[in-house]
DNA sequence: ATGAAAGCGCTAACAA
DNA sequence: TTGTTAGCGCTTTCAT
């Protein structure tokens, strides 16, 4: 591996104007510039991350700490996100969590020993004292799909009480005259609002009780054993509305088992845009402006990282209903279950 | 950020004993050690990754590099390679390439620049000589889904052609008289051994015509439209293999469309064992052991890392029928949670 | 068992 | 416009 030094020497020059000409900063005259590059080219040298992050420059590398990396809803994200690093020169680190505290705290302290410039973190566990932990020591940080009220924390959130609503009632409007709610988990401030949402357009409907909101995890295990006890609590139920997708697909698999017709049955409506893709019938949902989420959030970080002083607080992006097959019957094409 | 010297300065020692005990190498009095260990822990000392592997060491970082992140497989792989790294001691470097040959020789130059200790690959683009640069460049390599014959590269790949085939057999199991397959791209290894693998069973029975293989794309939009030209070209179709899950999905949804039922019309089989978690009727396909592949990957990459003198060759692991909903007219609907 | 000192490859004053 | 040089925080001989 050539090193900087082999440059300057082949090309006649110091280190020091190499480093200039690699960091395009200072003067250098354009002849020299010439030479440099081509004795890099010919050198074939690649400057060392290590070494450039050590002399203080940044590592441009900054790390994504995600809580799921097999709900879909979190791949989209880090496409995103990898999709704006790369235009501005970072590469991502993917960290797994499993939303444990204990791993993501792990993490946070390797990464801050490779010196990461930055740092985007979607956690349910992770208290704000953390994150502001971090700022202290300097390290930038954005949160996403979750918020910290009125803490200046850099955040980019669905409104995502707004989608529940807009999910209800869609719903009522779509005919249904008695609708569950399959809910993620409460330590989740999205899946709070979002049930928030329901419950401001269904709370006060008459026919409305308690028993028709069904508390799950996320997942389409959950969702499915959710859609099964809803079903025996209230078997004449004909509009759900599940937090998730995944949680979503769940229950259209109970209503499927049960021997319910989505959406001749039951209306089903999910919430975050991904599953869409790979369900049949296809899945009506509120769509998260997913990838707007992911560059505007590294749009953030960047700007973070560089030094320029941004009011760090919550943004809440909007969400689109996007209606397919399991809200609405349709005469065209409802020839088979 | 405190540093060695630090350390150093607060227990009475020299960075070189610091370092000692950091490394768990070189003699060390047992007393010394807790002393240091105190002065750490009070000054809540972290080594700098950055300046570790900028003095030789290793930076505990290898990549990941996958072709589409949005593809679940690949996730799936993913994150069990990522457990495996943490168990190792090893964080990952996640890099989606599009299946972009460019963009993939474009992160190889980064994180080489990065010192990573190894690499992992996923890729149908990236040639033979490659992986041969790389490992001339001493960083070890292992790829993972695709594999070059009788070349010295450590691969990991299912039995695909033996996967077409036990699909295949499924369906005429199932009593289909007519298969069609819907065959991934055909520049991927691992997909025309799928199509192999129905050409070995399907080929030779008298009902068979080329025009019964479609080619599509791996995506559930090529699937779908592999479907309906399947349809259009044989109308009595009675069998489907589609060469990934998410092609299967798309044709899923194209008989749906279409008025045929599954599995009552046609049955329906993917391959990977991924989908089968997201669609209704759920998905029989052929299962990589995924979770499998991504430990042995990096299992062996340590070894290679490490400096063992690993035998490099391709590994092929066994695949497995799962049999869902799709492929098995069944009365007494056997339940799933 | 412990310490002194020479780098690892680069950046960033400071000089020239 | 270009060069000299002192670190960045750590590992690793080589002494002691």
């Amino acid at each position: 591996m050539a090193t900087i030094r082999d440059v300057a020497k082949l090309s006649g020059f110091s280190v020091a104007t190499v480093s200039r000409v690699i960091n395009k900063n200072g003067y250098v005259n354009p002849e020299t510039e010439r030479a440099i590059v081509t004795a890099m080219k010919t050198l074939n040298y690649k400057p060392s991350a290590a070494a450039r992050s050590l002399a203080g420059k940044s590592s441009s590398t900054i790390a994504l700490m995600i809580p799921d990396i097999l709900n879909p809803f979190f791949p989209e994200l880090a496409r995103a996100i990898e999709d704006a690093a790369n235009e501005y020169g970072y590469t991502v680190m993917l960290c797994n969590s499993d939303n444990n505290l204990q791993k993501e705290m792990n993490y946070i302290d390797v990464l801050i020993s490779k010196k990461v410039d930055g740092l985007i973190v979607a956690s349910y566990s992770l208290q704000p004292e953390h994150i502001l932990n971090l700022k202290q020591k300097s390290v930038p940080v954005v949160v996403v799909d979750n918020h910290f009220d009125s803490l200046p924390i850099m955040a980019f959130i669905s409104k995502n009480r707004e989608g529940g609503a807009i999910a209800a009632k869609h719903l009522l409007e779509q005919g249904c005259r008695k609708i569950g709610h399959i809910c993620g988990p409460m330590n989740i401030q999205a899946s709070r609002d979002r049930s928030v949402g329901y419950e401001d357009v269904c709370g006060r409907l008459h026919w409305f009780v308690p028993s028709l909101i069904v508390q799950s995890d996320f997942h389409v295990d959950g969702g499915y054993k959710a859609m099964v006890e809803l079903l025996s609590r209230h078997p004449d139920i004909d509009g759900v509305f599940a937090g998730n997708d995944l949680m979503a697909v769940g229950a259209m698999k109970a209503l499927y088992h049960k021997g319910k017709r989505v959406p001749d049955d039951v209306k089903l409506i999910g919430f975050d845009g991904i599953g869409v893709n790979t369900v049949v019938p296809e899945l009506s949902t509120i769509a998260q402006p997913i990838y707007e989420i992911g560059t505007m959030a590294m749009k953030r970080l960047v700007q973070m990282i560089q030094g320029e002083a941004v009011q760090e607080h919550s943004h809440e992006l909007d969400v689109k209903l996007v209606v397919k097959q399991s809200t609405v019957i349709d005469e065209a094409e409802s020839e088979s279950a």
